[in-house]
DNA sequence: CGCCCTTTTGAAGAAAATCAAGGGCAGTGG
DNA sequence: CCACTGCCCTTGATTTTCTTCAAAAGGGCG
């Protein structure tokens, strides 16, 4: 990490429902999500969206492929952002870093994908899916230390948590009460409280080994 | 392309249903589909299985997150295969061609995350999504010169294609009688012929850019 | 206060799973 | 040659899950 922090970042404030990367992007910019929450997405043609990727705090995102800035695919941020970058053309000034640097872009890239076929293999049961979603962003949180009291921030509405799990918000509000009403996680107010997190993982057969963590 | 044939590859054979990735594989080991076709998939608890790739013939694979070898998820050959690889070492001698084979690699990735998240945003419409991975099929076919009077190979069974969209084999079936009896396109014995690939391609709102022919 | 956003709940309908059965076809072996 | 078996595809009937439509309640904020 101590690679990352001698480029010569620039800081933004994105806000709520705005676009993260830079109207100019080259597919070699590197952004960090450093507050808030913001999601890689696509708009289906019937006007729905479905988040394919969620990102927290210390996330890293950029780097994607020319042809995902087609129309419909993006990063949006979920609550007002603060993003730092470099452009691609700075990160090169870092040639003594460079070996390190890509490999650590590679192994962050490999994580991406494991989560991405996660999500894609979790099951189809919205239950279990919104329960797997959940022990993720424990898993995540916990590991920079942002869980205490089994309580960690979601600051996103319940329609958010329903576009990544491609299902209708009304029916993640019954999923949402359904895990309350199992004792597995109560949501409310920006946060969700895990009172037992070893039976939420068992209920959603939730192994964090894909995070690379 | 040059770059890869360099290699010191070895090619094996790989019967129907195994693994096509060796027991004691790295995480950096290269692998090659030469003849038949194989997928990226992950068992769920419940026994079902959910494919998250489909490899034809001229794929590249390997280079996985060594987290990925977790039980669960593999490569698994859809037909008998031919696959041709490279051991990780072998490729460090390679090192002539390191900084493109590198760079192919890294686009390879960025294709593969970009198809990754164009299937999880696929219409949940099953007929749609079925329609949209038949035009991926045709225009990565197409793209290396496999299509022929609008006919191309299909040699996965429908059960296979199924698991790819995550539905029921049962509803494959409704599913392929409904785009035949539409006239979009006709699955029959190993083929896939499509009478009007811009008919088929309005159906599911398909745009190839993702796939980065 | 009034408005917007979010959550919740109910009722009805659509989509897909499940359960079950039958048919075609290739390979196998008597 | 033909019965038998296994695999794949198809079709029907029923049930479950999720969506859609609708309404109402609560909270934050101008």
């Amino acid at each position: 990490m101590q690679v990352l922090r001698s480029l010569p970042w620039t800081v933004n404030t994105v806000q709520k429902g705005r676009g993260v990367l830079h109207a100019d992007a080259s597919s070699a910019d590197l952004y960090v999500l450093e507050t808030g929450w913001a999601a890689h997405y696509s708009i289906r043609r019937d006007g729905t969206r479905r988040i394919t990727g969620l990102l927290m705090p210390g996330d890293v995102c950029g780097e994607r492929a020319s042809s995902e800035r087609r129309a419909g695919h993006g990063i949006v941020a979920l609550t007002c952002c603060e993003i730092a970058s470099v452009r691609s053309d700075r990160i090169e000034d870092a040639s003594d870093y460079l070996r390190g640097f890509r490999h650590l872009l590679w192994q962050l890239k490999l994580v991406e994908e494991a989560t991405l076929r996660v999500w894609m293999s979790v099951s189809r049961d919205a239950f279990e899916a919104l329960a797997h979603l959940i022990c993720e962003l424990h898993a995540r949180a916990d590991a920079v230390g942002d869980v205490r009291d089994g309580r960690l921030r979601l600051p996103i509405t319940q329609e958010q948590i329903g576009d990544a799990l491609g299902i209708t918000s009304v029916h993640t509000s019954r999923m949402v009460g359904k895990l309350r009403a199992c004792g597995l996680a109560d949501v409310f107010e920006g946060y969700v409280r895990i009172p037992n997190i070893a039976a939420l993982h068992a209920a959603c057969a939730f192994t964090p080994a894909y995070l690379g963590l």
